[in-house]
DNA sequence: TAAAATTAGTTGCTTTTGTCAACTAGTTTT
DNA sequence: AAAACTAGTTGACAAAAGCAACTAATTTTA
């Protein structure tokens, strides 16, 4: 088994590799591959001093001094003294300087182009969702809370894909067998049959456009709800997400006026029952079942609103 | 909206900043990047040229050949005069040169390490996941269809993956609504309550671990069998992927003596009608219904085995 | 509030890195 | 067997980058 840092390793050189490549037709024009950045940056934003320009790509000022001092004998800059400190110098690109850099983002877009010219339209959008993804996860070193969006209404395959994570999440923390997403798909199919609009709900939590995490509340008499589906990618635990998406399924119950909400659980989703402990749901039966390849207690947990 | 290429302009942007940050420790090393990167190809190929090496880092041969002399005379590699070409010289790692490049290595890792240390386990899945698809799409300008695997046992989450791929995918090309979804949920109970694995099988097109294309053969009498829910993401197609799944399907009829393979489909499904024809797929049966939000013709259409 | 420490930027000097062309010696093509 | 080519070396040189000392302004400190 390869470890993860050896795979990124291994990614790292690739990448290296592949945008030495790209960085070729850098040579074409008279200009370094460090002098584009540097042009590239003080574009980005509009005005910059020679010192955040260090800061950014990791240059000594001597290094850079000099050759801001070309672009500005070349007409691709100006030099704006400062208002506020007197030391500094606000950097601008002048309008042959944009049309240089406009040109060489031609060059490189064309030299990407090529690389992914034989990908259709839906292969581009994994492409491009995979960079996010790597980028996403190392630039935080973490998920990013606001990265997390969430939503209520159902659109054509979230119910798929919550089945889909429950088989997987459950097969994976608890050796649940196949006949556990039968049962899942069961459920669905019951609920969708009996589906209101205005007493149902699924919420859903997502990141980069996947579902990670969900809950539902289904509503069983106007007294009554039952809040089901609860569930959180491994992935994403941790970053509040659980307690968001409990909070609005009960807030939801509330405002809809039902008396009692209850849920079914098993007494090995650990995490879960904190949560719904957490959250005022009170322990009403257990009961020891067998199914799905496993022993455990099936228990009741029911959360009243009082009046 | 930003174009593809922009994205994966701003991508290469990021990971060459992210890079610098992983290159800088080979500053505290007496050892150029240029330098490490000899030593890791001449380290991955156990033996190999000068020649070789330039052409795999596009590196000045006269430039290469100082660097080389150096390493010669710091003990990290060997030269062995070449049996085949008396002009070549085959380098190699010595022990030291190796040991040089494992604390090198250890270094890296750390700092990678650091990188990814708040990261748990399906996180770090998650991103390397993804690294591997990039790296797949730009490396072959395509998807390989070496890189796409075939397997018929279902395991937890196939089921639901299936369901939400109908889900999306009817929808993006044809605009199904909710419904559909609905109705695949309960084709999918239904075939779950009667499956036998002696009878009846599903076939599974993965890449990257995620399915992208399925079929499926469910018996009705020891005669008869219907081939269902043959899909495939568009961004997989024209890979073979649809022959490949139509043909494991027909071959497994064969094999159970069933006389006739049915299935229902659509006018809409244009693709998928010409695999079929292509089978030797015919039309038994047409009409116009009016489901999932649209109004189309519901098709059969019938393969029979002759003796 | 004045001295001390710090910071933005410039410049001279140096090292490191990389390029180019000419050369030797061996190999392949014609 | 001559001509064209290739692997590798070397000298001369240019480009890229780093270091340290300096000016002038700003911030901190006591």
């Amino acid at each position: 088994m390869t470890s993860t840092t050896s795979k990124i390793r291994s990614f790292n050189r690739f990448y290296t590799a592949h945008l030495d490549i790209l960085s070729q037709h850098y040579l074409d024009s008279e200009y370094s591959l460090t002098e584009i950045r540097i042009l590239y940056e003080i574009s980005e934003s509009k005005t910059i001093t020679a010192q955040k320009i260090t800061e950014i790509l990791n240059l000594d000022k001597g290094y850079l001094s000099r050759i801001l001092k070309r672009f500005l004998k070349e007409n691709l800059i100006v030099k704006i003294a400062s208002e506020e400190d007197k030391r500094a110098l606000n950097i601008k690109l002048t309008d042959s300087g944009n049309e240089l850099l406009s040109v060489l983002n031609t060059k490189s877009e064309n030299k990407i182009e090529g690389k992914i010219e034989n990908l259709n339209s839906s292969q581009k959008e994994i492409l491009v969702d995979a960079m996010k993804t790597v980028r996403n996860l190392l630039t935080e070193n973490k998920i990013a809370r606001e990265a997390i969006t969430y939503r209520h209404e159902i659109t054509p395959g979230d119910v798929g894909y919550i089945i889909h994570l429950h088989g997987t999440i459950y097969c994976k923390e608890y050796n649940f067998s196949t006949d556990f997403e039968k049962y899942v798909i069961k459920t669905f199919y019951d609920f969708l049959e009996k589906y209101s609009p205005e007493n149902d709900r699924i919420w859903m939590a997502q990141y980069n456009n996947k579902i990670v995490g969900c809950v539902a509340i289904v509503h069983q008499s106007n007294e009554e709800a039952q809040l089901r589906w609860f569930l959180l990618d491994p992935a994403f635990r941790g970053l509040g997400i659980g307690k968001r998406l409990l909070t609005d399924a009960v807030d939801f119950c509330k405002e809809k006026n039902f008396k009692n909400v209850f849920l079914l659980t098993t007494n090995m989703q650990d995490k879960a029952l904190q949560m719904y402990k957490m959250m005022g749901f009170e322990l009403t039966k257990s009961e020891q079942v067998q199914e799905w390849g496993k022993t455990f207690y099936e228990e009741r947990y029911d959360l009243r609103f009082i009046e």
